[in-house]
DNA sequence: GGATGTGAATGCATTCACAGCA
DNA sequence: TGCTGTGAATGCATTCACATCC
């Protein structure tokens, strides 16, 4: 039993790894080097072989990677190889749209509940799903397996929703709302700020004028920007 | 003139320091040390100076920062301290909600304009902003100062249509798509891929069963994961 | 006293380069 | 020959510690 710290941009990687895979997949191939894998994803290769090594051998050397066997590989280590239970918490307009969204299924990820406090919303269906007044959030968790939420409220409800999910038994967190998460203890977040995306966008194009363009990438920040 | 790299994950901070000045100014302060604003975001005194002291001078030794006065410096550093245009690609449920989201205007995004290809999306407003057909790209661009492009097409369409964003003038791409964009020349790309975030959730999650749990935040990915 | 700004030291991720295997 | 897996070297970001200033 391996008991080593995994970077955590390794494992940002790793996601990626997956997706690039299961197009090759989709596209006929059946192997696949670092090399292909670094190109489709413009980062080294020694890079790729280093973030899967952290788990173990996979590959074959003269040959590369088998494609099938990999995806499997990584979706257990991501722990999506079984379907993986999801809440959404806060059916406003981005709320609503993950609800619909069909990609998450095809990941592993089911969305088996949403809740609001809005009156207006409570009750309605979004993507076959229908809105949960927020008071019903604990009764729900507790008759579920349910161990990752999506957290689209505002602002200033955010941090007191991430302490009920928490105590209600839910592991990990997906926020969207504009704040630091303060997250107790087992619980895991991860904060994805929209407006502070388009930010970084605009810094970029803004430092442009003195400095060369950049191609940073969100998922796999690698070069820095010029001023 | 300073000409010198600025790493990236100290631009990613510069916007949420950004956010919390804006909060701390709605709550009356007009104050704050780095101490202040490196606990409130769950980071470390030294690293909130090194990343301001990247621009100049800003605090007053023994009183702090000025909150109004940084948020305007960081707003200037940002692009943001005037109103930036922005158009929207693919009005599918994620564009449509983006369309609609309040909080763009206020940090200093306008979206101006979105497009789609499907017939029964075409014509319709979401937000105030009517729908028009993608071959409208072009001359609606051309009417506009447009630097920023939000691109939520499936997959297959985004590499493409990034490619026509740029020859459009489009200097950076906020990608949803699920691919790797390959970013011609002066066109700088940041990517969101929402299911690759609940992976990285995911992973936490289920790594936490052998190691302690690890608050990772992707905005200011720090710590590691423990296998 | 209290806080900033910054060289020096540390720690971590990436890259290199090569041994070993198909 | 082609490609993996990996110790060693490099490069970069974070942290430390202190001189400096209000």
């Amino acid at each position: 039993m391996r008991s080593q710290p995994i970077p955590a941009p390794a494992v940002r990687r790793l996601s990626l790894y997956l997706r690039q895979l299961e197009q090759l997949r989709h596209g006929g191939r059946t192997t696949v080097s670092s090399r292909a894998l670094a190109e489709a994803l413009h980062l080294t290769a020694a890079q790729v072989r280093k973030d899967l090594a952290w788990f173990g051998q996979f590959g074959q050397p003269g040959k590369g990677y088998d494609v099938e066997a990999l995806a499997a590989r990584l979706r257990r280590i991501l722990g999506t190889d079984r379907t993986v239970n999801v809440v959404v918490v806060g059916a406003g307009n981005l709320g609503r749209a993950l609800l619909q969204h069909k990609g998450f299924l095809r990941k592993g990820f089911r969305i088996v509940a949403a809740f609001d406090t809005d009156g207006r919303t409570v009750g309605q269906a979004f993507g076959g799903i229908i809105v949960q007044p927020l008071s019903h959030l604990e009764s729900t968790l507790a008759a579920q397996d349910v161990r990752l939420a999506i957290l689209t409220t505002p602002a200033e409800a955010a941090q007191s929703t991430c302490q009920r999910l928490a105590e209600a038994g839910v592991r990990g967190v997906l926020n969207f709302a504009p704040v630091a998460l303060a997250a107790p203890a087992p619980l895991a977040v991860v904060s994805v700020d929209l407006t502070v995306q388009l930010e970084q966008l605009s810094f970029l194009v803004h430092s442009q004028t003195d400095g060369p363009a950049d191609d940073l990438d969100a998922e796999n920040p690698s070069r820095s920007a010029r001023v």
